[in-house]
DNA sequence: AGCCGCCGTGATGGTTCTGTGACACATCAG
DNA sequence: CTGATGTGTCACAGAACCATCACGGCGGCT
């Protein structure tokens, strides 16, 4: 079975039309992506079986069979691979359809290019992570007796406590720990973490950070890792640092 | 068409509030960066057309054609300039519009300088072109034995104190570090700090001079590196000159 | 359907930072 | 020398911000 994890930055676009297809892979490209690309429904589906992805951008209207059917049929084969719709209609119901489909995203035609750019990083942003948390292959973090791998979401916290870490707990506490000893401000945890169009307060960080003090600090109201950075944010620190 | 890559460090401010449009430019400056200004969207699209930068600082509410009206255009007309929107509004939605009118970011007024410069950097990151940030920053500033690391507000002074910096007071050491031996006005900290619609009396920056000495200077009664300039404002000297 | 765990938000109380006034001291003009 | 003006220093109050808790919504699992 496909699993996005084994080629993330790697995206199919699905588009009949072939100037539209070729202005989207070469900005894809551009961005670092690597890009294949198939004209009609039927070739997407053996292309799929045949290779893998981290993301299929999916045309609705397409010859032979339709983007919807090609998602629906990818998903009963198991297939988990995001994909994002793009679709000429700006009708709504057609989103709804989508998602119903089993996609992850819809854009409506005609878009700017930089939007899908965006959806595209936001998207594949999840994969990133993964991708990295198994890259440093020694993915496990070790830091004032407490032990976390990423791969798992597993911990075990200074006293002994085994630790089931939540997928949102696991990302923040990474991307603080990928930039030790550096601030990370609330807005790049709520970037990173959630993606471009979610807004939660930063009180929602906050809390996190007390979740993850708790686990893993002898004393969560002094914390020695996760401190406080007074009117930006928050800075990790793994060792003695001083 | 336009492109970014020929006056990278070029930023157009739209901006009709005078005063906010002064202050923004004035620290753009300050970075190191070219900066012209225009008060409405129409000169904004004129100007445009003539020229060419590496971002836009385009505020949503102007006169005359909006803000995200002026994206619009501005890609329709092929222009892919960076931009950055300023809005009075903090609805998170807002930001969603302005990136599905083509914009790159997005600032809610009020917006703290410091925000803003980081965004603008970021922005202009992304093109290769454009590498160093400004001088003093990320680098470590050392005089006297003292140490700070103004990415991290943390600094190590000559006693060996861990000192942990307040934003102002960051902010201040480094307006003044970056012109050594020059002299930097009272208005000029206030301008460059503060920024644009706050308005403390300059007895807030003997204070924060104060802090400064009490952290760094051996003696602070006798300060060897924040010298005051009688009747202007201070000068920052890092070496042992007197 | 019912249960449970995760997530996001609001409220509350405590902490830190910031700006100001007061007063003493320093500097300058005459 | 004397007054006028600017600065050093301190303490304090308000503002901004954070830690923590409790609760409700949502979705997944049984």
């Amino acid at each position: 079975m496909n699993t996005p994890a084994e080629h993330p930055r790697h995206i199919l676009v699905v588009e009949d039309e072939p100037h539209l297809a070729a202005g989207v892979v070469e900005n894809l490209r551009a961005e670092g992506y690597e890009v294949d690309s198939v004209a009609d429904g039927q070739r997407a589906l053996d292309w799929l079986q045949a290779n893998s992805c981290g993301l299929v951008l999916l045309d609705v209207m397409l010859p032979e069979v339709d983007g919807f059917a090609v998602c629906r049929t990818l998903r009963e084969r198991g297939d988990n691979t995001p994909v994002l719709f793009l679709t000429a209609r700006g009708d709504p119901a057609d989103r709804v359809r989508g998602l119903e489909a089993g996609g992850d995203d819809y854009l409506a035609k005609p878009f700017h290019l930089r939007e899908l750019l965006l959806r595209v990083r936001a998207i594949l942003r999840r994969w990133d992570w993964y991708q990295s948390a198994s890259a440093a292959d020694g993915a496990v973090l070790r830091f004032g007796g407490n032990e976390v791998d990423f791969r798992a979401f597993r911990a075990r916290s200074w006293n002994g406590f085994a630790q089931e870490l939540t997928e949102k707990e696991a990302m923040i506490l990474k991307v603080l720990a990928e930039r030790p000893g550096e601030i990370v401000s609330r807005e790049d945890l709520l970037e990173r973490v959630w993606g471009y169009d979610v807004f939660p307060s930063t009180r929602t960080v906050d809390n996190f950070i007390l979740r993850l003090r708790k686990r893993f600090e002898r004393d969560p109201a002094n914390p020695r890792h996760f401190l406080t950075v007074w009117g930006v944010g928050y800075r990790f620190m793994s060792g003695a640092g001083s």
